[in-house]
RNA sequence: GGGGAUAUAGCUCAAUUGGGAGAGCGCCGGCUUUGCAAGCCGGAGGUUACCGGUUCGAUCCCGGUUAUCUCCA
């Protein structure tokens, strides 16, 4: 293939950024390397980074390792997610939030002289660059790249530039690791492009030299504290982003013009209608969105759901950065699922797993949007209330705290708060916001700060955990704490923990609670009771509990676990493996594990799923489950390496931090899981196996609990018991019951609306012998009666008597349960011009029996400890009523 | 992990110093009208999230729990 200017690819055939991917990929196999698939966007072993941001995330493990690894060399196209610079997104086009980038690997393996001689050798034969306008930089003190560059590939060495370590040293990815000197290559795209300025060359902020790839030649190990030793395995990393590779063979203005982002900005401009979208504002909107939706749905995809911590807390920044800029296009309606299809329309021939997911991908975007969309309607009104409110009080200024109140509480965006308060003619106090926010950031950073324990006091520390093969075991007391610090001895009665060298204990891990028990002397006495098992940072089992007697390190001692607790920890754990498949098998593949909880009484399983589970799936679960227990399959645990236990299907967890070597538990055939917890060694043990409740957690997330062995067995004889207790209550056969109550309360509704009838004649009844009885001062119909009905009676009487005609007054009274007094009183509304208030009497009649009332003008109420005062306090009304009406 | 807010009918939300739990939509029944949209009347539906406290009396005040929203880390 002979070497071909960028411009006149355009004439020919175009390469695809598919096609980049396959040839990419194609030569790296001939170049000796393996082909493998790029890790996940949320990486599950490395919690020092919240999304995979480069291409050789995976393989960090493998510079650092000093024993064997599986291969020296490696190629891949490796998604990444980085939300460092979100705001830099649509302002420039090499910023992006999603990306993919492909790269080349040696660990330990070839050094300088075959990556730069392979990265050549693709540029000017596979991509037909031009090698007259490729240029490439080194670190300022790597003269071997330098020369390699200048004599093994005979570049030009004006075209040869050294750079500092801000654009020449690379990494660490994630703040430590392996990290190293790097050489990159860029194009020329000519004159036109540049600044202008005299000093325009490679490294210019301006657009005429694009960087394209980057060769890193990692050579150290960065601890977390900075400081760098020599790597195991150095080697190579190369690093080409796909959007830029695809901008410069295309050739076209920017990596938003190539065939990666163009059908998806399409999608988008169907949306806007009235607004220029092919240039400024408009523009960079239709570009941000499309980013922020390729992000969104690999992120989703991979089944990290937007939430308010974490990775989701990342994700749903970014979800809401596109929906505002949707917002600014003045599109109303949600879209963002839209675009989320023409995201995996364009995606899927590279990634076909996207179409599987697409219905739950699509599904969880709007859902966010339609959230989002309510965030933003409680928000304005939130504000309306705070410029109603400067307004009243004449200020023209939105204070810092009203700001922030809106941004922090309501989630209302800070900069949506400022347009509309500008465009009503407010100012707003940004500094204010500025130091709100410092605050908050103060009282984070101090929790943070405060609360991490004294973890160092235990370095040194050697713990066993020997609780897979036996429950109970003699060992020595290595160590313990009491009140958060080292001592040597316990007393009777000190609360503490304690570690031993040999642990039968489980420590709280993977969902699974602690167990608990007691540690013996050599002669039997009982010297601690453990009531809980922890786990330090560096996995030591932690007793915790009380001692019973005097306790010393180096102590020889007796250490048994409480057998028949942990028997139903075991039980709950293998049952929760069980659910987790049968779940699968009954909802989706999209089922996976998002929080569990194996207890003794009960086991809790949170899981990915967008609908309420109706109840005949929960009954298939049940039987599935059950069935699996039934079979009595065998349980079979093997330490195995992590990409082994991926290959045989092995299910993991996302965001679960995973060592080199993983403990793998397989049920029969029917469940593999990777899995540190506790089980039973056949099925048959567990017994029967009842879900009691299915409820939802946050969006998206749906948890069910249940039961099983000895808890089932009770639950089953209880729910029995009650059924056969019911079935006698109502004299038929259990079968008969529902039907029973159908007709019972078909009765019991027959009977209320009857009852309901007679108690309003009667109430009308006795209203009419209340009014007749009154006592007339002036003209007023004076009632006081003492009745024997119950307090909500009283109140309807009162409305009949006001409703009556005439001018009425009544104050009627009872004896309330537990022993109290309560009255009501009504007077008639054409009263209440005249001074007499219910509220008023209530509180006057109230007071003569030691109590207190109130309410309002035409209806009042009151209480009172002294019932036995009620007949006299009621025959005072009469009076009272004649002081108003001559007093006023 | 920390701060703030919210929790009332199936849904969206009211309830003025603590004094009778409501509206709109939806649902059921009836009527009227009709090309459709609808209209009119009636009805069902509530442990005011949960637990405790103050009070004669708590949806309201206080404390705790849980859940959701939201910001920071």
């Amino acid at each position: 293939m002979c070497p071909m200017p960028a411009e006149t690819m355009g004439k020919k055939k175009k390469l695809t950024s598919d096609d980049l991917r396959q040839l990419f990929l194609e030569f790296f196999r001939e170049k000796g390397h393996p082909i493998l698939p790029g890790s996940p966007l949320a990486p599950h072993d490395d919690p020092t980074l919240l999304f995979n941001t480069a291409g050789m995330v995976q393989f960090k493990p493998y510079y650092v390792a000093r024993g064997p690894i599986p291969y020296r060399r490696a190629a891949t196209v490796q998604p990444c997610l980085r939300a460092s610079d979100l705001e830099s997104v649509g302002v420039t086009s090499r910023h992006h939030t999603f990306f993919e980038m492909l790269g080349n690997f040696s660990f330990g393996d070839y050094f300088k002289e075959e990556a730069i001689l392979w990265a050549w050798e693709f540029s000017v034969d596979r991509l037909g660059l031009d090698p007259e306008r490729i240029w490439v930089s080194v670190f300022e003190d790597d003269d071997e790249a330098a020369e390699i560059w200048e004599k093994k590939v005979g570049l030009d060495p004006g075209r040869i530039v050294r750079l500092g370590a801000k654009d020449n040293f690379w990494g660490p990815a994630g703040g430590s690791g392996p990290c190293g000197p790097c050489s990159e290559l860029y194009l020329d795209t000519g004159e036109k492009n540049g600044c202008g300025s005299a000093g325009c060359a490679v490294g210019c902020d301006c657009d005429r030299y694009l960087e394209y790839w980057n060769l890193v030649f990692p050579q150290y190990d960065q601890a977390v504290g900075g400081e760098r030793s020599p790597l195991a395995n150095r080697g190579i990393d190369t690093g080409m982003g796909l959007e830029r590779l695809s901008q410069i063979v295309q050739a076209v203005p920017t990596n938003y013009d190539t065939d990666l982002f163009v059908p998806i900005i399409e999608t988008v401009r169907r949306f806007v209608s009235g607004v220029d979208t092919t240039a400024g504002e408009g523009l960079a909107a239709c570009r941000v969105i499309a980013d922020h939706m390729r992000a969104l749905v690999f992120a989703v995809h991979e089944g990290v759901m937007p939430g308010n911590d974490g990775r989701g807390y990342v994700l749903r920044r970014i979800a809401r950065r596109a929906l505002l800029r949707a917002n600014r296009l003045g599109i109303a309606e949600p879209m963002l699922h839209v675009v989320a299809d023409a995201v995996i329309d364009r995606m899927k021939s590279a990634y076909p797993g996207l179409e599987e997911t697409r219905e739950r991908v699509t599904g969880t975007i709007r859902a966010e949007e339609e959230s989002f969309r309510h965030t933003l309607d409680q928000g304005l009104d939130h504000l309306r209330e705070v410029l109603d409110r400067c307004e009243r009080e004449s200020t023209k200024t939105v204070s810092g705290a009203d700001l922030f109140r809106l941004y922090d509480t309501y989630g209302f965006p800070l900069e949506l708060t400022v347009e509309l308060a500008e465009a009503k003619g407010f100012v707003v106090d940004s500094d204010g916001f500025e130091a709100a926010m410092a605050e908050q950031r103060k009282r984070s950073r101090w929790s943070v700060e405060t609360d991490s324990p004294a973890e160092e006091d235990l370095d040194g520390v050697r713990s066993e955990f020997v609780g897979y093969e036996t429950e109970e075991c003699v060992t020595d007391v290595v160590a313990l704490l009491h009140e958060g610090k080292r001592v040597d001895a316990l007393a009777a009665g000190d609360e503490g923990i304690v570690v031993v060298g040999r642990s039968p204990f489980y420590g709280e891990s993977g969902g699974q609670v602690g167990d608990t028990g007691a540690l013996y002397s050599e002669g039997g006495e009982l010297l601690f009771d453990v009531k809980d098992t922890g786990r330090s940072s560096g996995d030591l089992p932690l007793l915790k509990g009380k001692a019973r007697g005097a306790l010393r390190v180096g102590e020889t001692v007796r250490a048994a676990v409480d057998r028949g607790r942990r028997g139903d920890i075991r039980r709950n754990h293998t049952a929760t493996h069980l659910a987790h498949r049968a779940l699968r098998e009954v909802l989706g593949d999209h089922v996976h594990q998002a929080g569990s909880l194996v207890a003794p009484d009960r086991l809790r399983f949170d899981f990915v799923h967008h609908a309420r589970m109706a109840a005949e799936e929960l009954r298939r679960v049940e039987r599935i489950v059950n069935g699996n227990i039934l079979d009595d399959l065998p349980l079979e645990t093997r330490i195995t390496t992590f990409e082994e236990a991926r290959k045989t299907g092995a299910m993991a967890l996302f965001g679960e931090k995973y060592g080199e070597n993983v403990r793998m538990v397989s049920v029969g055939d029917v469940s593999r899981e990777l899995c540190g917890g506790t089980h039973v060694s056949r099925t048959g043990e567990i017994g029967p196996f009842l879900i009691v409740s299915e409820s939802a957690v946050g969006s998206g997330i749906r948890r069910i609990e249940a039961i099983t062995g000895r808890d089932a067995l009770k639950r089953i004889e209880s729910d029995r018991s009650f059924l056969a207790e019911a079935a006698e209550r109502l004299r038929v056969a259990p079968a008969d019951v529902v039907d029973r109550i159908d007709a019972l309360q078909g009765k019991i509704e027959r009977l209320e609306r009857e009852l309901a009838k007679a108690r309003k004649s009667v109430a009308g009844d006795v209203a009419n012998e209340l009014l007749d009885g009154a006592e007339l001062v002036d003209d007023i119909r004076v009632i006081a009666a003492l009745l024997e009905e119950d307090p909500a009676t009283l109140k309807g009487l009162i409305d009949k008597l006001r409703a009556g005609g005439g001018a009425v007054v009544a104050v009627l009274g009872t004896r309330s349960a537990g022993g109290k007094a309560f009255l009501v009183a009504g007077v008639s509304d054409n009263l209440v011009g005249r001074g007499i208030r219910a509220g008023d009497l209530a509180g006057d009649v109230a007071a003569k029996i030691g109590g207190r009332g109130g309410g309002k003008p035409t209806f009042a109420q009151a209480g009172g400890k002294e019932p036995e005062k009620l007949a006299e306090a009621l025959a005072s009304v009469p009076d009272l009523v004649r002081q108003i009406v001559s007093g006023g």
